[in-house]
DNA sequence: TAGATAGTTAGACAATTATCTAAATATCTA
DNA sequence: TAGATATTTAGATAATTGTCTAACTATCTA
């Protein structure tokens, strides 16, 4: 998955939230939504947009439908981003100059 | 700084670039610029969203304008990220089914 | 001081987004 | 089979976003 849809999933508070309750285990939607302060349509976008970065995943049971966090893919995103973060700092030859000013 | 507000900064391939330049030592707006198929105009707006979001200074010496990273700025970012992908799994008591059904 | 150069600001535009209400679909149950 | 319940889809709207061109400001230099 593209680091750019990665970061636009998470960039909405709603959806963060959504991976923070899906982090303690797995729920359906209506549950979910009893957690969040806006509307089961709004709900559904927010888990297809979160579904599409594939970061979760929903099953149908019944007449509900059970959300989990796609663990392997949240800790590859994890990493994804850890690596962006990463300045590697040359072993030698630049200057402290050049870094600092 | 909120984490919102540093997501949607990083939410932009080229800010991800501007990022990315920065992290290798400071630059003035145009040779960031030359690097980027952006208009200085568009340019501009970017490095005001990366500033916004404290992830880069700029400094004027004489008539450009030298941007560099916010380096305790960015890691705190980074750490911040970080923390919201961590999986506190529970020590004890939580069966396994209550994780993975 | 008059141009040239570097960068920002203003204003416009098309695309995307988060949200809502209303309607549709799917499943369960009396 | 007729509601009731759970969720998604459709369609609308207001706000935000990334981009551009044109104009502006600041600085340098011949």
């Amino acid at each position: 998955m593209s680091l750019t849809i990665t970061i636009q999933a998470l960039s909405d508070a709603n959806r963060r939230r959504i991976l923070d309750i899906l982090k303690r285990g797995e729920m359906n939607a209506g549950d979910i939504n009893k957690k969040l302060d806006i509307t089961g349509a709004t709900l559904s976008h927010h888990l297809d947009i979160l579904k599409r970065a594939d970061l979760i995943s929903g099953r149908k049971e019944g007449q509900q439908v059970i959300y989990s966090l796609n663990l392997s893919v949240f800790e590859e995103a994890a990493e994804q981003l850890v690596k962006f973060f990463e300045i590697k700092t040359k072993s030698k030859s630049k200057k402290i100059e050049d870094w600092r000013g």
